[in-house]
RNA sequence: GGGCGCUUAGCUCAGUUGGCAGAGCACCGCCAUUACACGGCGGGAGUCACAGGUUCGAGUCCUGUAGCGCCCA
């Protein structure tokens, strides 16, 4: 049954004398809990406070769309640290926001205004940027709304935008220093260009795919007439813009061809055959059979510097022209840098790069040049947004040189030296070695990615974001004369009267001896613009990176580069560097790497954060990502519907090992019956497992719905006869079943402990209560180490395991026939479970929080050794803490031997299929006789027993099973005793024993595992021999006197 | 091509200095015992992917193989 229907069946939700309803339901709580935890301002951190600081930055989630279980995930992890940190007594800013994601957000918006068939260049900038200013309203509040559902103490009175006033202004003083210091230059190069947005994209933004394509054999003839070369190429309809041939100095043709030259099919440019190792030689002229390449290669390649990265820099290895045959719109066009343009190739002036490709293949063939083509499967950029193949282009744009020693350098000096690989560089700079991976191998990921890194490129032909702070013209005066004596592509600082008043003025002459103009102005300078624009200057019409902002986040949003000027005085020093950052892997490049070069360039030298925990990814039930539009994903909104928050968090907690991905298969909810039932599953074009559009009720024939994957492709639209089914997963039953135990024992417990004494000393009470108060301690400390290394799931396992297999299993059931009449067992009991409410509230916010009232109105007095500060809000209630000395070892291991006796009685009960309400008799040897004397009647309760006798006194038929060696019997468990079957099971019992013992007698056999081991262990082996052989003689003593 | 990870019960996964193979779910019994059937008690179930090596002893450490997945070129 979903929540929504235990709702509606039970419309009055009954109580009992704790006040507290017969179960929980999430539903009924959760609202409430969240405005009280709203308005009594538990989140809102203190700068001013003398407690010590713990920031969390959260990794603001794109306004494209709303949260997905990846989210959920990552901010259940950040809320159960914010909330240990703050029960710990620390100042915590969990500071929350959103990123504007340029592209991504463009194109949603973009792609919406292709249903109504308009398209953005229909609008003004201004009018389109508002348009998008829309969709990013709706979905901030959406994205806001899900954290506060998820019940995130984040500090929501200092919500950022990446593109808010605050952040706006980190970016203009960021990039004006940048600009300064010459780390942004402006640069003619290759990009990696999307043709479909007409932007270009840093090289992280470009996905591989691998696609079925082919490669192509074309003939271009040498210029002396001699004969030809075959070029091999999977992109024909580039070589327009070939400048040269390029083969390989070791190739064995290459001393005849030396010098030559060929005739460029088409367009008739005469180019050079130049010599590169980069050329892969065909296995038949020496090339390495173990590389594929070698396989299609005819040993010479096609030479197009403007359309290929390695052509690029083959390009500029040998001093090649660069020639553009492309506009931005990957079209063939002669406006771009292509000036040669023969009659003849002017018929493909115009075309698309697919019709382009055709016809060049097709003239090719036509012309008898066309020596073979093959299939090939490569791989081929991708635009992570739209998803066309991306076009290297050559264009002008904007370039952070993060392969300066001052970034990428102190990136890797930031790492700590015990996970660097390799000699650490950090010396004793601030911040050096200030930053730690969790877990270790991702600083491997991190390492590389620095060790390899290239120019970033910034620049981004959109309308959504920030607008570049650049205006230039084509230099004047002073300038122009400055500029014509440099180099080409050397920047000049001026000092000009625009540089008196704080901005940065430069000057470059530029390849084909123009020079250019450039004022980047600061944060504030805004009245500059007008004299700008007077002189002939015009901004930049292009925006920055989304990264560029998000890489400042840590900064910006604190305040930086003058937190005065928002009134946050004194934030920038207090929580930054934060204490973790948790996020994807696949963000370690993108962000992680941009925002350590940027904090410790701008804030002198300091980390942004001190670790970085790297949380799995979310994968469904066959291994696949979840994909929005593959509908194979799960919406938290639906699981907090399904199983409440709690249960969600737990979960998911529960789930984050160290692993890298983990699975979560997803069902779906039955609309007509509330059932949860596992989906028909079909496949996808893309070749992907999902829930076919259209689904049969489990419950109700001819009843049908449609699945998210049917109404995300479009294959079946909802309606109300057929609706849309939400999704939920059974795996998270584990967490609201817990909730619901933690509900229950908490009634159970209070409504035990009517008058709990006043404070108790534990050291007179019985063993019963010093052992819960020792699993208690445990449980605290092994939550506290397991959460100090981030091992959420070790966390979420010590919650589980002290709540319900030691209070509840053991301790509930031990306490319950006389704790009414004992007030300090009424204390222990109470005490014990306001330490466990306090350590799951961080796990499960809301349904502790529920419950607390209740805690707190029969508040138990002082248990020695067990601190819990009063509070009338757990949000911001006091950590549990235990003294060492509450770990009771001697305690524990008697407590456990009784236990042992317990399941041993029970095991036979079970066995026999005796009835629970059936009261038997245990005829004990003198251990456990002495045993069930010392645990005050626990044995007797907990196994069922009417009385405890001799041995001796035993009747016939009673049940022998050895314990510690020696023989006990049940007596009354049966009417009638099966002679056949207690062979069986004493036999088993028999065989199991002399196998255990024939382990041990081999090991102590084994000379060498007396002489090496460790006495101790050898010592226990020689008890468990002891043991063993004991149990097994009393085992065969009773099977013995079962006759024959 | 380089890097990283995974392979343990039917399923999803723990197993942190090498020392008695675990949990939850599912399954099979018994029980609606007045906290909880989102429950209690019990049970069955594993050549720890494969092959070597180190060691008194390997799920754990080393080498190699196979399959799956991710990241970077």
């Amino acid at each position: 049954m979903t929540q929504a229907q235990s709702e509606t069946a039970s419309a009055a939700a009954e109580t009992d004398s704790t006040g507290l309803a017969k179960s929980y339901r999430p539903a009924e709580h959760e609202p409430r809990i969240r405005a009280q935890w709203r308005d009594a301002g538990c989140f809102h951190a203190d700068p001013s406070s003398s407690r010590s600081p713990y920031c969390i930055f959260i990794p603001p989630p794109n306004v494209t769309a709303a949260l997905h279980l990846g989210h959920a995930l990552n901010n259940s992890l950040q809320d159960t640290l914010a909330r240990h940190a703050r029960m710990r007594g620390m100042d915590v800013l969990w500071m929350p926001g959103t990123d504007h994601a340029g592209i991504a957000t463009q194109t949603v918006v973009e792609r919406r205004l292709a249903l109504k068939g308009k398209r953005r260049t229909d609008f003004t900038r201004e009018a389109f940027v508002e348009q998008v200013q829309a969709w990013k309203d709706e979905y901030e509040a959406t994205i806001l709304g899900q954290l506060e559902e998820l019940g995130a103490s984040c500090d929501f009175s200092r919500t950022r935008f990446t593109m808010d006033p605050v952040c706006a202004a980190a970016v203009r003083a960021a990039f004006h220093r940048l600009f300064d210091e010459g780390l942004i230059e402006r640069g003619r190069r290759l990009v990696n260009w999307d043709p479909a947005t007409r932007t270009a994209l840093a090289d992280d933004e470009v996905e591989m795919r691998d696609v079925d394509g082919r490669m192509w054999y074309l003939r271009y003839p040498l210029e002396d007439g001699t004969g030809h070369v075959t070029v091999a190429t999977t992109r024909p309809e580039t070589m327009l813009g070939d400048t040269a041939v390029a083969m390989n100095p070791r190739d064995p043709l290459a001393a005849g061809l030396r010098g030559k030259r060929v005739r460029l099919p088409i367009v008739g440019r005469v180019i050079p055959i130049v010599e590169d190792d980069y050329v892969v030689m065909p296995v038949s002229r020496g090339g390495d059979p173990a590389d594929a390449k070698a396989s299609v290669a005819t040993g010479f390649l096609k030479v197009t510097p403007a359309h290929d990265p390695n052509d690029w820099d083959i390009g500029r290895r040998h001093e090649l022209a660069a020639i553009n045959v492309m506009g931005p719109d990957g079209a063939i066009s002669d406006r771009h840098g292509w000036s040669d343009v023969s009659a003849e190739a002017r018929a493909f002036v115009g075309k698309s790069r697919e019709e382009a490709r055709k016809a060049i293949v097709a003239w090719f063939k036509a012309n008898g040049l066309l020596e073979d083509e093959k299939p090939w499967r490569h791989a081929v950029g991708h635009s992570y947004r739209s998803g066309v193949p991306i076009e290297p282009w050559l264009s002008e744009q904007w370039f952070v040189k993060v392969t300066d020693d001052r970034m990428k350098g102190a990136a890797l000096r930031a790492m700590e030296p015990a996970q660097f690989d390799g000699t650490s560089p950090a010396g004793g700079a601030a911040g050096d070695g200030g930053m730690r991976f969790y877990p270790a191998r991702y600083a491997k990921t991190f390492q590389q990615w620095h060790e390899n890194l290239r120019d970033w490129c910034i620049s981004r032909q959109l309308w959504w974001g920030h607008r570049i702070p650049v205006w230039s013209r084509e230099a004047q005066g002073e300038a122009a004369a400055i500029g014509a004596k440099a180099a080409t592509n050397v920047v000049v600082a001026m000092d000009s009267a625009w540089a008196k008043q704080g901005a940065s003025h430069k000057v470059r002459r530029r390849e084909d001896g123009s020079i250019e103009e450039l004022v980047c102005l600061p944060v504030g300078a805004d009245a500059m613009t007008k004299e700008l624009d007077h002189a002939g200057f015009t901004q930049d019409p292009d925006v920055l990176d989304t990264w560029f902002s998000s890489a400042l986040w840590p900064m910006g949003t604190l305040g930086w580069p003058d937190p005065k000027a928002f009134g946050m005085q004194g934030m920038l020093e207090r929580y930054n560097p934060s204490a973790v950052l948790s996020t994807a892997r696949d963000i370690i490049t993108l962000w992680v790497s941009r925002m350590t070069m940027f904090n410790r360039h701008f804030l002198g030298g300091k980390v942004p954060f001190r670790h970085v925990f790297i949380h799995p990814v979310i994968q469904d039930g066959f291994g696949q990502r979840m994909s929005k539009s593959l509908g194979n994903g799960l919406d938290p909104r639906d699981v907090i519907h399904s199983h409440g928050a709690d249960a969600l968090r737990y979960t998911l907690l529960d789930m984050t090992t160290d692993t890298q991905d983990l699975r979560v298969p997803v069902e779906m909810v039955d609309p007509h019956s509330g059932e949860t039932f596992t989906p028909e599953y079909t496949r996808a074009p893309s070749g992907h497992q999902v829930a076919a559009p259209v689904q049969k009720s489990p419950k109700h024939a001819g009843k049908a719905m449609v699945s998210s994957y049917g109404a995300a492709s479009g294959l079946a639209t909802p309606n109300d006869s057929q609706p849309l089914a939400r999704n939920t997963s059974s795996r998270f039953d584990l967490g609201r079943n817990l909730a619901t135990k933690l509900w229950n024992a908490t009634r159970f417990a209070l409504s035990n402990a009517p008058a709990p004494a006043g404070s108790v000393d534990l050291s007179k009470r019985p063993a019963l209560d010093r052992w819960i108060a020792s699993r208690v301690a445990r449980a605290i400390h092994r939550a506290d180490a397991a959460l100090a290394e981030y091992r959420f799931s070790e966390y979420a396992a010590a919650c589980y395991d002290v709540l319900w297999r030691d209070f509840c299993d053991w301790y509930l059931e031990a306490a319950k026939p006389n704790a009414k009449a004992d007030p300090e067992r009424q204390a222990v009991m109470l005490a014990c479970l306001d330490a466990i409410v306090r350590l799951l509230h961080p796990a499960m916010p809301f349904v502790t929080e529920a419950l607390w009232p209740a805690l707190c109105a029969r508040r138990a007095g002082e248990v020695k050794g067990l601190s819990r500060a009063p509070s009338t809000m757990l949000a911001t209630a006091a950590w549990p803490s235990a003294a060492p000395k509450l770990v009771d070892e001697c305690v524990e291991a008697e407590f456990a031997r009784m236990q042992a006796l317990v399941e041993a009685i029970r095991n036979i009960r079970g066995e026999r299929q005796v009835s629970p309400k059936r009261r038997i008799r245990l005829c004990a040897s003198a251990r456990a006789a002495a045993l069930c004397r010392a645990s005050d009647g626990l044995v007797e309760a907990l196994a069922g027993l009417e009385t405890v006798a001799d041995a001796g006194a035993r009747g016939q038929g009673a049940m022998a099973f050895p314990f510690e060696g020696e023989e006990c019997w049940l007596d009354g468990l049966v009417e009638q005793v099966d002679a056949g079957a207690e062979r069986a099971r004493l036999e088993k019992l028999i065989a199991d024993r002399r196998r255990a013992a024939q382990g041990y007698q081999g090991k102590l056999g084994n000379a060498g595992y007396v002489a090496k081991a460790p006495p101790k262990v050898v010592e226990e082996t020689r008890a468990m021999l002891a043991a063993a052989e004991a149990d097994l003689a009393a085992a065969e003593r009773a099977l013995k006197g079962l006759g024959a």
